[in-house]
RNA sequence: GGAGAGAUGGCAGAGUGGUCGAAUGCGGCGGUCUCGAAAACCGUUGUCCCGCUUGCGGGACCGGGGGUUCGAAUCCCCCUUUCUCCGCCA
């Protein structure tokens, strides 16, 4: 969430940062201004009142004791005015904090001074391309079709007991998939994370801390007997872990890993692009979260970005990074590097990771801050990216790496799925 | 699901209506002593908001919300949550 503070110190700056991202948001911010000013009025007026009632009521203990009840009785008069007029201050101090909340819970964060203006992906810029794109050719299959005549994974089955995108793996798919996710965890625990298990369900407060609300609000499947979500990323609860929290700077930086399954309705993406693994309502990821000093956030997105690059490698998949435009950022998000591998039978890039610094904006909704040696509490800037998506990896591995009839499993995998090929 | 007991500062733990933002201990930070360290001793030690601004003043916060009262950590109601016992159960 932007702070109050940031757009009194110059609101011009702000707007024009949100333009960047296709955001006009002037008339908020003049709302927003008009509301901090007269919100500041009846905070000073109601603490006067407050402090004039916590001395009468000093006072009238002091009385008491000492016998002189018709002076304290004067005293209580002018305490019970005092109450009424501070009741009705209270009220409209609530009411103008409440909507000073709402007007800024809409506005996305501020992206990083190198994003660049844009519309939409055709502007993001590609900043890295590595790896073999191997020409369409005969013999060449889309990854529905392996899956289909390896048995690997059934979509009709799932479509029964569930609903579209809700895939069956069986066998080695199912197995691929339990590898990937060992293999994955396991880099990032070689570079230093720590594992985490989360819940998959979170609370209203924790989809708020990580901008899912107000503005993903039905793209996160709920539970609304129980007021729960169904997590569309271990990012929710992982960094979540940390609301309401003050670090020691020394604990800096906080590098956790979680696998878990994510749920995304999806909604309006029906028709293009969802065949197959393509687009899916669950799925599974790995994530890693970091919680880093400000000074050395940046620093730590190279790092991850270079983390997610290692995997791609060792999966010998061809892939490329993009630094998003501000129109296709997320709304949380300063600086995002997109990853996308080659899909060799579909012919196109697929998304399968994210990388992304959101500097204080979640840290701030969820008052996560660190205390350095001077005592001084500061809010810290968090990160998190996918490391990675299995779908698609799952798609782009069984299309490149499938020849003469069968699917070569990269060396740096095979230790995990206890097969090298699927035949 | 039923019954009972709790929720207080980084932690432990006092406080059952009045100068309590909160005793005490531990921990942290600064200092004295020491070649240095330990011990001992002294001091200090929460978050947020508002106002004049290197500092000071005011306000809020004792799980969350509401109420009683001149005055609430303390009394009442609701919610959340933890523990113990019973029931059910992977």
């Amino acid at each position: 969430m932007l702070q109050i503070q940031t757009i009194r110190k110059d609101a011009e700056e702000v707007i024009r940062c949100l333009s960047v991202k296709n955001v006009d948001a002037r008339a908020i911010i003049e709302e927003v201004l008009r509301i901090d000013e007269e919100r500041r009025g009846i905070q000073k007026e109601l603490d006067d009142q407050l402090a004039e009632a916590n001395q009468i009521a000093k006072s009238v203990g002091i009385l008491f004791k000492e016998g002189k009840t018709d002076e304290a009785a004067v005293l209580k008069d002018r305490s019970a005015e005092l109450k009424k007029s501070t009741k009705a201050l209270e009220e409209k101090l609530a009411a103008l904090e409440e909507a000073q909340q709402q007007a800024l819970i809409v506005l996305p964060n501020l992206p990083h001074s190198s994003v660049k203006p844009g519309h939409s992906a055709e502007d993001n810029e590609i900043i890295h391309q590595e790896g073999t794109i191997i020409p369409l050719s005969e013999g060449m299959l889309p990854h529905w079709e392996i899956t289909s005549n390896f048995r690997l994974i059934d979509f009709e089955l799932g479509s029964k007991i569930t609903g579209a995108g809700f895939p069956v793996y069986l066998g080695k798919g199912a197995k691929l998939q339990r590898a990937l996710i060992s293999f994955f965890l396991d880099e990032a625990i070689k570079a230093g994370y720590n594992e985490v298990q989360p819940p998959l369900m979170v609370n209203e407060a924790s989809a708020y801390g990580t901008g899912q609300l107000p503005d993903k609000d039905g793209q996160m499947y709920t539970a609304t007997l129980d007021k729960l979500f169904m997590i569309p990323t271990a990012e929710v609860p992982v960094t979540n872990l940390y609301r309401d929290v003050i670090l020691r700077e020394e604990e800096l930086p906080v590098m956790n890993v979680a696998y878990s399954a994510c749920f995304r309705r999806e909604a309006g993406s029906y028709g293009k692009d969802v065949r197959g693994l393509n687009r899916l309502h669950q799925f599974d990821k790995v994530e890693i979260v970091q919680i880093q000093h400000p000074d050395k956030s940046y620093a730590t997105l190279e790092e991850m970005r270079e983390h997610v690059a290692g995997l791609l490698r060792k999966l010998e998949l061809p892939f490329r990074i993009l630094r998003l435009c501000g129109g296709d950022m997320s709304f949380t998000s300063a600086l995002t590097y997109d990853f996308e591998v080659w899909s060799a039978a579909q012919e196109k890039w697929l998304e399968v990771s994210s990388v992304s610094n959101f500097e204080t904006f979640q840290a701030h909704r969820m008052k996560l801050r660190f205390k350095g040696k001077d005592g001084k509490a500061q809010t810290a800037h968090t990160l998190n990216g996918s490391a990675l998506a299995l779908p698609r990896i799952v798609a782009a591995l069984l299309e490149n790496h499938y020849s003469n009839k069968a699917v070569h499993i990269p060396q740096a995998l095979v230790p995990y799925t206890g097969f090298e090929t699927i035949e």
